[in-house]
DNA sequence: CGAACCTTTGAGCGTCCTCAACCTGCGTGG
DNA sequence: CCACGCAGGTTGAGGACGCTCAAAGGTTCG
């Protein structure tokens, strides 16, 4: 039954089908649940030995800082997103992060994934999707930051969640429920806090978005995506999901 | 000895110390070697069932295009990187993959590495660690583009590849061979060529790096670094490997 | 009911862009 | 051997997008 499906196993789900065995080494992933409150930092850049976690519930976001307090997110992680998987594999952990809202997630260590890849090849691969998923979103957020204005790169922005969450059944086209200030934005797209801010008047003004406590709300989903020219290929879902 | 590696184990194995098994899995990596010319689209974007490569000798680059024409250069890739894993781990490439130089790579197929990863789990385990070193410099990259001026964002792209290549061999801290033009910089790092061609005349003038001819040339390291806040951490190669 | 956090708006400024030349080196062909 | 084309590099002038500084409303929660 689809609903009692772990988040993260419905989002590999979407990648290859998992046979029973490698459900329950999937299923391995979830001991050791933990809760964190909003502002709490499970990593932070430099640590050694840290951990890494599957996220179920809640927001949380991956940054860096400069020296002169600067700080650049890198991205936002919704139910079903690996929390971490870098800070494990390197020496030191390049990077923090921290929960946006309450969060639950389940602590994994590096010898849960050595040994789930040795019981489980095909979980390796579908873990390595799940990474390279996640680098592409990276990629996307580069492009993003370093090619579009700054009303196309929150038009872009918004998207992407929207489609990110309708995989775990969090949002669909009329809009979803959004946790993050206009500070994480500015931080997230490269911008002041007050620009964001006139971004946002000026989307909603068009008739595009309206980005309200906590809530955005997609007003003309079609004008919005042309103009982010927002294409969801490099998310690989391409499943009739938000359709 | 050393030097007999290719490029691609040299790398990995400053990750895990593979065993002769591993090698003779990785070796398998090496059939079907072909080379290209400079400027040869090896991957374009939203192609299905393209193949992945390993670098062998050369310079490639990754990017995405937009519907204006304006271009975002994603990464360099230099002897030893994947070229296009993502490609065909996703039903459809989500960037485009280019040869800067004249370059020699081998083709890998997806059964590839799931075979690899059937027969090696520690193999898989360093590919997994060197894709998510490939997504470090990627997150460094947004870093540098979100947050850093046109000038730290040039001088830490410079000492990232003095450090990339060290790795394997190809550069020191007094400089390396570089092949790409100024509106490769440009595509790469968010500017316009006429911006990126002041940026490095100033950084020379001050007496900081020379970029001519093809050769990057450091005059002072120690500055350069101090300018960028360059920090190698998040390349996970603490090795002694550029004192 | 105050404090902390978030949002909103205005005014002035700076980094980096665009447009427009011109220069250089190099390979090709008349 | 020079003529030409072309890719890459260099420089100037003016303008725009997004920043900083500053201050005032709103909201939420202890």
């Amino acid at each position: 039954m689809l609903t009692e499906l772990s988040p993260l196993t419905r989002k590999l789900s979407a990648f290859v089908a998992l046979s029973d065995a490698d459900l329950a080494t999937l299923a391995g992933f979830d001991r050791r649940r933990r809760s964190f409150q909003p502002g709490h930092e499970m990593i932070h850049e430099g640590q050694t030995g840290s951990s890494a976690f599957v996220l179920a519930k809640g927001w949380a976001c991956s940054y860096k800082l400069l020296p002169d307090g600067e700080r650049q997110i890198v991205d936002f992680h919704i139910p079903g997103d690996f929390l971490g998987l870098r800070s494990i594999l390197f020496r030191t952990s390049d990077h923090s992060l921290e929960a946006v809202t309450r969060i639950e997630a389940s602590e994994i260590l590096a010898s849960d994934i050595l040994d789930a890849f040795a019981r489980a090849p095909r979980l390796a691969t579908a873990v390595l999707w799940a990474a390279s998923r996640d680098e592409a979103m990276v990629v996307e957020h580069l492009v993003s930051i370093g090619r579009r204005s700054a009303e196309e790169r929150m038009a872009h922005f918004l998207l992407e969640f929207a489609t990110r969450l309708a995989l775990v059944g969090l949002g669909d086209r009329t809009g979803y429920d959004c946790p993050v200030t206009q500070y994480h934005l500015a931080d997230a797209l490269g911008l002041s806090a007050v620009h964001v801010n006139r971004v946002l008047r000026h989307l909603r003004e068009e008739g595009l978005v309206t980005f309200q406590k906590g809530r955005v709300t997609f007003d003309d989903f079609g004008r919005l995506t042309t103009l982010a020219t927002f294409d969801t290929a490099y998310l690989d879902q391409n499943g009739p999901l938000l359709r």
